[in-house]
DNA sequence: TTGAAAGCGCTACCAT
DNA sequence: ATGGTAGCGCTTTCAA
């Protein structure tokens, strides 16, 4: 009993009860002026509050979760926790969500998907909600959510879709359309196309917006001028090295990652951005505002995004049977010296 | 009823009690055969688990909790989720927590601290046990954490210190002290260093290294050679503005953000790097590889430190009353052309 | 080899 | 204005 406080002492927690009898009062009553559910005589009200502070009583959640059916906690949902995109709208989400007293935890979906029962763990612990970000749910995904009531929205889309839940995206497709009509109108010759790999769906919506703007003006796409390659900056320089053999005058990458690496690839060649390729980007991701040139891209507003996602999930668990929202937020070009934008 | 299912349909989850019923067994036997925790006839068990199937059974996981006083789930706490090195190491100890059956939430730290309470909230929901990342926790929370019996590490640490706890961190001080020598070799003039601000401790502890560099080898450091400034690019573009009116030869950085900044800066001061100027920074974010001249840096191999937090909060769970650890990390030095290392 | 039953700590329905 | 008490769904003695 000497050493050190071992761990079998446990010292057992403040319970409700403890309150209640200190207080003089039914655990009831004690429930009661703590959730302030159903009036109490301002004289009891001091008496069990002064208690609590002087047990320091702290209500146990669990508890509480296990007969609200419910743990106040959000599940946020992304591809790829260290991506940055995903995380700078995790933040904006989780802090107003916290603020309105719920936890997030977050949840990095493997690559397989949900087939291996990720989703049904997450459910098992009964959030109050989930957040799907940059990625629709699988048809069987929203089958479960919906099964085990659920409630869920999908934000970071890179267009509208007819899921039959709450949605916050950008058009995705037309901010590509309108930076490559922009360089259309000032590039007369190879305009091509780097996006990413096409089991995304971002980068189909975004080659999709390519295509029409390309359709819209030179009539049809040669295959030859798109290149789709991971997400990176080795898939940017690869796209690139494919490209120089025949050099193109602008092209409109899939994201800022790509866009670098196929700036730095160029640059290694010899070649001068702007002035011999003009190269625009997507995300806006830091490093854009770093490489020289800079990288003119595009910012799908993730952050705010995060928060919509989160304001509408709150609404969706008061309301769940209010009709879908979907709500579209225009993304927003930045123009900087990779690309003008100005004829 | 033909309307689509509303919400008060309350498809109620099934529960244990109803597998017991069906398969004709106790709720206890049930248990068991889902814990493994005690012998049942092969036969029942066959009878049992087809019935869990046939059912879709799922274990209610915040009954459990209750009961088990525990809710296997992880609290990563760190003071900006969107900060890079607290991503990347968060992913990392995620993954790896999830395959050991726990959740993972994630806390950002407000920039008060822990004074409003925050932590008693994290507390409140019975976490298995909390991981601190890039800083150490007050003396307050660690003395509530204690209180409430929940084990916790401290990751990405800039040194060793004195609390009594767990510990996974590199030798920042060492790190600069080695980059800064390996820069005086060559580098016959002034010698500055931009920082992070004073209230960060990775900041002061950079400092320290930097000046014990200096008086190593020169004597005193005068103290308009070293400038303090918040971490990001701006703050290395006005330090380095700052210091230009005599240009250094060589500048240590506390960031890789604020070394960009620097750079940037002397680049359009007209100054060649390295050349005119030998800068180093710290993190290896990935526009350090982006940035031209790419960027000499030290990388605190943060994911690295994430992984080891979560085996190390897994051993102190199971054995709470072990002796605390200290991990030590090498940093990586990451030579690129910034600025050379070798003579 | 299996069950009965007592809780984990809280909330809310009935009472009074 | 306040209490008694029955659960929420699970685990675990204790008993057979």
């Amino acid at each position: 009993m000497t050493k050190s406080s071992r761990s079998g002492l446990q010292q057992k927690r403040v319970t409700l009860r403890d309150v209640a009898d200190r207080a003089g009062v039914s655990e009831t009553t004690a429930s009661h002026v703590m959730t302030g559910r159903r009036y109490v005589a301002e004289a009891t009200q001091q008496r069990v509050l002064s208690v609590m502070e002087e047990l320091k009583y702290r209500p146990n959640q669990v508890a509480r979760s296990l007969r609200a059916r419910s743990t106040s906690t959000v599940a946020f949902i992304v591809k790829d926790i260290a991506n940055v995109s995903a995380t700078t709208s995790i933040r904006e989400a989780a802090a107003l969500l916290r603020r309105r007293g719920f936890a997030t935890t977050m949840v990095d979906s493997p690559d397989e998907g949900f087939s291996s029962g990720l989703l049904q763990q997450v459910v098992d612990r009964l959030p109050s909600g989930v957040i799907f970000f940059g990625q629709d749910p699988e048809p069987a995904a929203a089958r479960l959510l919906r099964q085990a009531s659920v409630p869920f929205v999908v934000g970071g889309l890179g267009a509208a879709h007819t899921g039959d839940w709450d949605i916050v995206y950008t058009d995705q497709a037309a901010a590509i359309r309108r930076i490559t009509a922009v360089g259309l109108a000032h590039s007369q010759s190879r305009v091509c196309f780097i996006g990413g790999n096409w089991d995304d769906e971002g980068a189909r919506t975004r080659l999709k917006g390519f295509t029409q703007a390309i359709e819209a003006s030179r009539g049809a796409l040669n295959s030859r001028d798109v290149q789709l390659v991971p997400y990176t900056v080795e898939g940017g320089r690869s796209a690139m090295a494919n490209l120089l053999s025949d050099p193109p005058t602008l092209v409109v990458c899939g994201s800022d990652q790509i866009a670098i690496g196929a700036i730095l690839k160029a640059q290694e060649a010899g070649l001068r951005i702007p002035q011999d390729i003009e190269v625009s980007g997507f995300d806006n991701v830091e490093a854009s505002e770093i490489i020289r040139p800079s990288l003119t891209t595009i910012d799908a507003r993730l952050a705010e995004q995060g928060m919509i996602c989160a304001e509408m999930l709150l609404q969706r668990i008061e309301l769940p049977e209010s009709a879908a929202q979907r709500r579209e937020l225009e993304p927003r070009v930045m123009e900087r010296q990779s690309m003008r934008l100005s004829p």
